[in-house]
RNA sequence: GGCGGUAUAGCCAAGUGGUAAGGCAGAGGUCUGCAAAACCUUUAUCACCGGUUCGAAUCCGGUUACCGCCUCCA
């Protein structure tokens, strides 16, 4: 069975086919420090973690690249504001970057490259495109000519004569060609700069890629991803950079996820309904946020409300439930063997759905739904008068399996109750055994109230935490 | 103007030729001392018009609405 991915370079869907077969390039680009990141920017990150997760389901070796832009326009501007050095603003929202995406179950790069941290490749890059007659300098800039590449446009399928009429020259540019872009900036005054052949500056925003993509993966790596914005120009420069350089393919399977918008608008400092990560995170259970994401197919808009967590709330809680409903159980199954078959076959055609879902250019909500099925499968074994402890471990690893591709982590409760409590809950099942429900109902409820819900089924009495906080 | 995307039940969302997955919410029922959890049943002809086809949400043409990119915004 093979992955096939949604290529933007050819609009089609494609079988994939890694550069190496065990092996997986993957680039995607990361962000620009200078604020916290948005809910926006959570996106990408989930999904081609996503992605990642998948292909490593699937035994491949990933070797997984983020960079961090750590010095542009946007930086400096915002340390000048605060009144910070460039590199104290970017390290700051590297790491709070770091802290947000890990705690929406974002795996750790392979490599985070910074552009500061590349500086001498990317210099010997934009040296090289000049030698080549791609680039020119001028004035302390440097600028990569689009025209004298080829295939420009072949990614966000523009002519590049179409192009031209959007592009514009800004005051103070000296550019041949309007759709030309800077490579080197050359530095103004008591500006963050560094050493080049073409004086004190600071790399363009697209070179950066570039590099730091060769330094780390080759001159061809196999995926290439980010938001569906980066398209154009960001991703088309890059290629024409890369290829015009290596005079090889860049990336073969280029990936871009669609946009979010809030209350069906979208995120835009004007309308002032920019949705912070931190601030998400901290209201809501970051693995809602995580499913809720991946309830929807990865190039599909995706609108976010309060209402619609919500939801996605509950259908995570469903599954959540299943889990531990299962676990409760798995304490007085035995070994059957007799009628699990069918039970088996069963969680093993799901299993098979689940990555026929995922193969299918990733679509996590189809393998959601599969997720469903499992849960709704489980829940119907679960009425069962006997269980066999093999099909509960068996629903059990299923589960967490698909959950550990969602990159969601079911705790299992192992912790222990309080002695006290422990003593109210045997209280409670003498008193039931009395018939005693107005005692064993007071229990219940005052337990509600430290946050353990309790559930009674034919094979005892089960805990649970609640939702608030203990 | 160019390029691209979207339109499926109250809400969310899969589905790219054979008579509509799944979830949330709602209703009814079952189980339970009660509750919870859960199970069962139940809710759509797919924006509109026309065409191709034995057959279309799914292909083609047109219409409408919304959105993104073409302005270093994921």
């Amino acid at each position: 069975m093979a992955i096939t991915i949604y290529n933007t370079l050819t609009q089609e869907k494609e079988a994939f086919k890694p550069l190496e077969h065990d092996k997986v390039r993957m680039y995607v680009c990361g962000p620009t420090v200078y604020n916290y990141i948005h809910i926006g920017n959570a996106r990408p990150a989930i999904v081609f973690d996503t992605v990642r997760r998948y292909l490593e389901y699937k035994r491949y070796q990933v070797d997984y690249v983020l960079n961090f832009t750590d010095v542009d326009d946007k930086i400096i501007k915002a340390a000048n504001e605060l009144g910070e050095k460039v590199p104290d603003v970017a390290n700051r929202f590297i790491n709070a970057y770091l802290t947000d995406v890990e705690t929406l179950g974002v795996k750790k790069a392979t490599h985070n490259p910074r552009v500061t941290e590349t500086m001498d490749d990317i210099i010997t890059f934009i040296s090289s495109l000049i030698d080549k007659g791609y680039a020119y300098e001028i004035d302390g800039d440097v600028y990569f000519k689009p025209r004298s590449f080829d295939d420009y446009g072949k990614l966000s399928h523009q002519s590049i004569d179409e192009l031209r009429s959007g592009a514009r020259i800004q005051v103070g540019e000296k550019k041949e060609d309007p759709l030309d872009f800077a490579l080197w900036k050359k530095a103004k005054a008591d500006e963050i700069a560094w050493d080049s052949p073409w004086g004190q500056g600071r790399p363009g925003w697209h070179i950066e890629c570039s590099a730091m993509a060769k330094k780390y993966l080759g001159e061809t790596i196999d995926i290439h991803a980010g938001g569906q914005d980066l398209t154009f120009p960001h991703h088309e420069n890059e290629i024409a950079q890369s290829e015009a350089m290596n005079e090889e393919p860049f990336a073969n399977y280029w990936m871009h996820n669609g946009y979010i918008n809030i209350d069906n608008e979208k995120m835009s400092k004007s309308l002032g309904n920019f949705v912070l990560t931190k601030d998400i995170v901290a209201n809501h259970d970051p693995q809602v946020i995580r499913f809720f994401m991946l309830s929807v197919h990865y190039r599909n808009p995706i609108n976010f409300t309060e209402e619609l967590l919500q939801g996605a709330k509950n259908s995570l809680d469903r599954i959540k439930n299943a889990h531990t409903n299962l676990e409760h159980r798995s304490r007085t199954s035995m070994n059957l063997t007799d009628t699990t078959d069918a039970w088996l076959e069963t969680i093993s055609r799901l299993n098979h759905q689940f990555e026929e879902a995922m193969d299918d250019d990733f679509n996590t909500a189809n393998a959601i739904s599969v997720l469903f099925d499992l849960t709704k499968e489980a829940n119907r074994y679960l009425e069962e008068k006997q269980t066999s402890t093999n099909v509960i471990k068996a629903f059990q690893e299923a589960m967490e399996s698909i959950l550990d591709v969602l990159g969601i982590r079911l705790e299992k409760e192992t912790e222990l109750l309080d002695e006290d409590i422990e003593a109210l809950l045997q209280e409670r099942v003498q008193a039931r055994k009395n018939r005693d429900f107005n005692r064993a109902d007071a229990i219940r409820d005052s337990l509600k109230e430290k946050n353990i819900i309790l559930e009674d089924t034919p094979q005892g009495t089960r805990w649970k935490r609640g939702d608030h906080e203990s």
